[in-house]
DNA sequence: CGGCTCCTTGATCAAGGTCAAGACATGTGG
DNA sequence: CCACATGTCTTGACCTTGATCAAGGAGCCG
């Protein structure tokens, strides 16, 4: 898993650090990040941090998708969102001063830069811009999370499928054949919508019966975009 | 509604202020506040602000109770929470610069100190303190969003419902009779659970049944607190 | 070729949503 | 003070959604 020095990257030229708020940073900051921050290799399935755990850090993702899920009732997983290049994960727990509320798990290999909790909290405080960004941040995730309660509680299993769906399209884009481009488990299909696994595959089934997707072993195919939001945009 | 000159409220010895972020703020600062801000008595049943409009500030709430709700099929609210004197509402959508995620309408008679967004935000952004108060403020309330996503997906009506009675408990307190502080009605109840207005009422009275809780009306006595956290926490 | 893991389908069942009706409390105008 | 309307609470009956259990199929790897 450590692998340090062949993966070091330079947060000057890091092509993820537009899309973070590492920009706002000026080039002091940014050397005292490289200089202090350090880069690992993970493979699918490692663990970068465990729910309920006090981080000590931030991670940055160079590469690679990561789950982020909460455990409940005999060990079945609620994911909660993904992380992917550009993503910074870890950071609701350093910066409320309170243990992780997620386990992150790799699903696709990753390189991610570590970030101390220390450092990363000097940075916040020091960089008004840089703390704006990671207040929007935490507050749209906030209204993310309030709407999935909203859809958790209202909606049926049949919408909240389709919502998913949406949501991966978006998340991860198509690749060259239109397939969602990501490789997830039923299983984790259904830990994301909140339902059991032969719930997910009958409805994936439905929708592929109705002409609205397509499917090829783990690969989904959106054939009928419209459809779905209508299905899942109820109000 | 608009009854500024008698509910003035003066920042300066305002009770609520240690609760708030405000407590970082300097005295220069907190003369701009007092100011700039519109102090408003509300009657219950007022909407403060209305979900997908853009706020344009910020409520201190002094005085009273508020619920924020998102509304979904058929109008049916989904309670996000509740704020009550020395909390802070409607930062989310000001600083993440979107419109407002919920409705936020008035429980118990209150009082509201209105910041405008300008104001708040240059606050926010030329002082560390209040920023950083105000990161940990939207992590925490992402930390408790994403729980209840776990315990909507995973967790039973009947458990729903002791965590929600936990909740309450925990936020308004008990009277002097050891009811608890607050009277919301049972479609409310059922709002915060997600769940229809009946079926709340038939775990409310097992509860009864059980000698877990005493009912009279609206009022909710805890009888065995223990037992409820025992049913709620399940994992 | 086993021995994995994951996927799929069918059958069954219970949790909880929906509908309907009545009880109770409160407020209003005559 | 009563008659009536309105809103909330409660209970019963019924039915749908989706969870659970069980079994077999498909794909992959040593």
């Amino acid at each position: 898993m450590r692998n340090s020095d062949n993966d070091f990257i330079f947060c000057e030229n890091c092509f993820v650090k537009e899309n973070t708020g590492f920009k706002h940073l000026g080039k002091e900051q940014i050397e005292l990040l490289n200089y202090e921050k350090a880069c690992n290799l993970y493979k699918r399935g490692d663990i970068v941090y465990h729910e309920g755990h006090k981080g000590g850090g931030v991670y940055c993702v160079n590469k690679g998708v990561l789950k982020l899920y909460k455990t409940g009732i005999d060990g079945k997983e609620q994911i909660i969102r993904f992380a992917k290049p550009g993503d910074l994960i870890g950071f609701r727990s350093v910066l409320s001063d309170e243990s992780s509320c997620t386990t992150a798990k790799v699903i696709e290999d990753a390189i991610l830069c570590f970030i101390p909790s220390k450092l990363f909290v000097e940075l916040a405080s020091k960089n008004a811009e840089f703390s704006m960004h990671l207040i929007r941040l935490s507050c749209k995730e906030l209204g993310e999370s309030n709407k999935y309660i909203l859809d958790l509680a209202q909606k049926t299993l049949r919408e909240r499928v389709a919502e998913v769906l949406l949501l991966l399209f978006d998340t991860f884009g198509l690749d060259e054949e239109n397939y969602i481009q990501v490789s997830l488990t039923r299983e984790e299909v259904a830990n994301i919508v909140g339902t059991a696994t032969e719930s997910v595959i009958r409805q994936l089934s439905d929708f592929k019966k109705e002409g609205s997707i397509d499917l090829k072993g783990r690969r989904i195919k959106v054939l009928d975009l419209e459809k779905l939001k209508k299905i899942s945009e109820i109000f």
